[in-house]
DNA sequence: TGCGTCATTATGTCTAGACATAATATGAGG
DNA sequence: CCTCATATTATGTCTAGACATAATGACGCA
């Protein structure tokens, strides 16, 4: 019962880390069992198993029972894609933000609960930015019906005031038509980038948005770092 | 020294997950210290401190020391986005797939280590899907020196032989210019999803990619689901 | 009043051992 | 040679206790 290294854990973690990416373990590839590691790093078995325990949450490697533990086979590539607040990510740009309400309707829907309809204009530095066209349900935030949408984004509401558990998003590239372009001041046709994003609250949906960017003022960074999970991009 | 739940640990996660996504505890809501949730749900403190780390893992609450666990505050919207192999995604839609190469060049950098330049395109149902542009690091990956970039699409051969790291994804809307359109089977100027893809091995770039999609044919799905962290989409 | 010090506290990590579980490997019988 | 039951094995999870560590808050001193 040696105190041993501060953190043999990590350190074991990242030992295997290092062998997948130099490539000296393959996809495939059998990890020692666990008793073996833990006499290896002189540790407990349990540390050994917290350590790939984060591996496999990382998606570096699998464990099934009895067959041991394998460095797993790359996967396709996967991204965490952060999409922001807009009125945040254009302040990080330095420039002024603006949101203009367009239409805001509540919308009764028959036996239904209702809706509150919002269309409105995201401005960056004065210029449009994007348009959004959004629904959210007032029977899953009723407290919506007294938000100042006229005012506040109803994304900048909706993420300080509901907890959000589940989402969607849909990104595809599409042509402008001649109101849209007009109101985003580009030509008629101009290439766009389209965000539709659909949130969940448990099961049941909570607002449905649907974002329209100039592609040569948007565009959607994703990152990811095999081992980590570490989520970065704006 | 009961055997109690069969599962302590995820009993307690789903308890805390479901108390979070009620609204019951909202954020910034401080958890009860492990030892009375340990005593709570009659289980030891490293159980609960386990629960409460998967918790952190998914992002749903944020622990610090001497201060306390709380719940975490609504993080701006992210997804995981799948990126997937071409070839795959179109077999999965049920099309045949085919690719189709333009260009294969052996670039020589001044004392730089030399790339390999491919051009192409990829057909589902024997129409083009997309068209590809790629740079491979020969230094990386001296390997696919010896590969048939002609026959097997170079996205397909890669993730089949290179252990990744981290990746980064720019998406963007752009248009079409007469040469793509043409390639495309579109008309000139028609919207188009741009996917650009550096992928590095720790340090060094291994693959950087330009994909072009017919903004009428293909769009990218991501999901996230708070609490599982678990990844979706196609 | 202001500041530095120290005890307290809650998380962070680990150990050694135990039992549960699933999947493979083995051997018996057809 | 094939099939089914059984033993084995490696992971999966948990316990009870221990020590480490960081941050807070209280206390004492100037």
């Amino acid at each position: 019962m040696t105190r041993a290294a501060p953190n043999p854990a990590r350190r074991i973690r990242e030992d295997i880390e290092g062998k997948i990416h130099s490539g000296e373990w393959k996809p495939g590839t059998r990890i020692p069992i666990e008793q073996e590691l833990a006499a290896r790093y002189g540790c407990a078995r349990a540390t050994v198993s917290k350590a790939l325990g984060e591996l496999v949450a990382a998606g570096l490697i699998e464990r099934r029972r009895k067959a041991g533990s394998f460095v797993a086979h790359p996967p396709v590539h996967s991204a965490v894609m952060t999409v922001p607040d807009l009125a945040e990510l254009i302040a990080a740009r330095g420039e002024s933000y603006r949101w203009e309400a367009r239409a805001i309707v509540r919308r009764k829907n028959a036996g239904e609960a209702d809706t509150l309809q919002i269309d409105g204009i995201h401005f960056a530095a004065d210029e449009p930015f994007a348009l959004e066209s959004r629904t959210i349900e007032l029977a899953e935030v009723p407290a919506a019906a007294e938000a100042n949408f006229a005012v506040e984004a109803p994304g900048t509401w909706l993420l300080a005031h509901i907890p959000w558990t589940s989402a969607r998003h849909v990104v595809r590239a599409v042509a402008a038509t001649r109101t849209e372009a007009k109101a985003l001041a580009t030509g008629s046709g101009a290439a766009c980038l389209q965000l539709e994003r659909d949130t969940w609250r448990g099961e049941r949906p909570v607002t449905h948005v649907r974002q329209l960017f100039r592609g040569d003022r948007f565009d959607l960074v994703a990152e990811f770092q095999a081992g980590t999970g570490k989520r970065d991009g704006n």
